[in-house]
DNA sequence: ATGGCTTGAGTGTCAAGA
């Protein structure tokens, strides 16, 4: 089983690049965050022409989240449970055994802004609903994109950024909070190549500088991580014209 | 130096991203 993650920041401009990247890769599900549309605007007759069913949760301009499946979508959850939030940010649902987690975690703005001080709340609102979740479902996916680079060796430029938003302290505490759930970070099950990252600037030829950050990840709980075969990053939908300024994420599951 | 790109909304130019 093949299950990916990707923030293609406009599911309208990139929905190419989704279908194309979909009919190379062939991954079983695919996550996407920043869909940026409402659902009566999401394409699924196209991917349902392109062999996937979706399941989305979007408002208009931002946030907006989706599972791709190949098989069926069972159990659909829209929003973290019991967490009051205008923005979506959430959506879950069971294929093939398997209970898969798509999120989208506040940006932060600035270290100490309104926006940072939610982003941290929403991510124990996060850690303590899969808490409970990891109880109910041993074959389980976190995917997404964190916007948490968990330590220096996901960043391009450490020191620049050291304590920065993507960066901080109390940020990579919440990343290992989910991992203090058992979750394991799939990237790192196996050797990379150093400075792997998964986002790049747009401005001053970030990616070609490869002035990046390593902030999508997927998390897997323990049996899944025992099965997991290969983790990878596809720079290739970056190279192409007017790119998504993340890359998508894979993992294999034996 | 708080900008530099990109998107959406909407037709001015700004908010937001990371």
């Amino acid at each position: 089983m093949k299950l990916a993650t990707w923030n293609v920041n406009s599911l309208k401009v990139r929905l190419p690049h989704v279908l194309d990247w979909l009919a190379v890769n062939r991954p079983d599900v695919l996550c996407l965050q920043e869909t940026k549309t409402e659902d009566k605007a999401f394409p699924y007759a196209e991917l349902l022409a392109a062999g996937y069913r979706a399941v989305h949760d979007g408002q208009k301009t931002y946030n907006g989240v989706a599972l791709l499946a190949r098989g069926e979508l069972a159990g659909v959850q829209c929003g973290i449970p019991g967490f009051a939030d205008e923005q979506k940010r959430v959506i879950a649902a069971s294929v093939d055994g398997v209970r898969l987690i798509c999120a989208y975690v506040p940006n932060g703005q600035a270290v100490g802004a309104e926006k940072y001080e939610y982003k941290l709340r929403w991510l124990a609102a996060l850690t303590d609903w899969l808490r409970e979740e990891v109880q109910h479902h041993s074959r389980l996916a976190l995917l997404g994109d964190y916007n948490i680079a968990p330590e220096d060796r996901d960043v391009h430029d450490p020191q620049a950024w050291r304590g920065q938003i993507l960066c901080s302290e109390a940020e990579r505490t919440a990343f290992r909070q989910l991992l203090a759930l058992g979750l394991k970070d799939a990237f790192r099950l196996f050797e990379q190549p150093e400075k792997s990252f998964s986002w790049w600037n747009y401005r001053q030829m970030g990616f070609r500088r490869n002035h990046g950050l390593r902030i999508d990840h997927i998390l897997l709980s323990p049996s899944l991580a025992d099965v997991c075969r290969a983790c990878q990053i596809d720079k290739a939908p970056r190279k192409l014209e007017r790119p998504s300024d993340h890359a998508p994420v894979m993992a294999e599951l034996g």
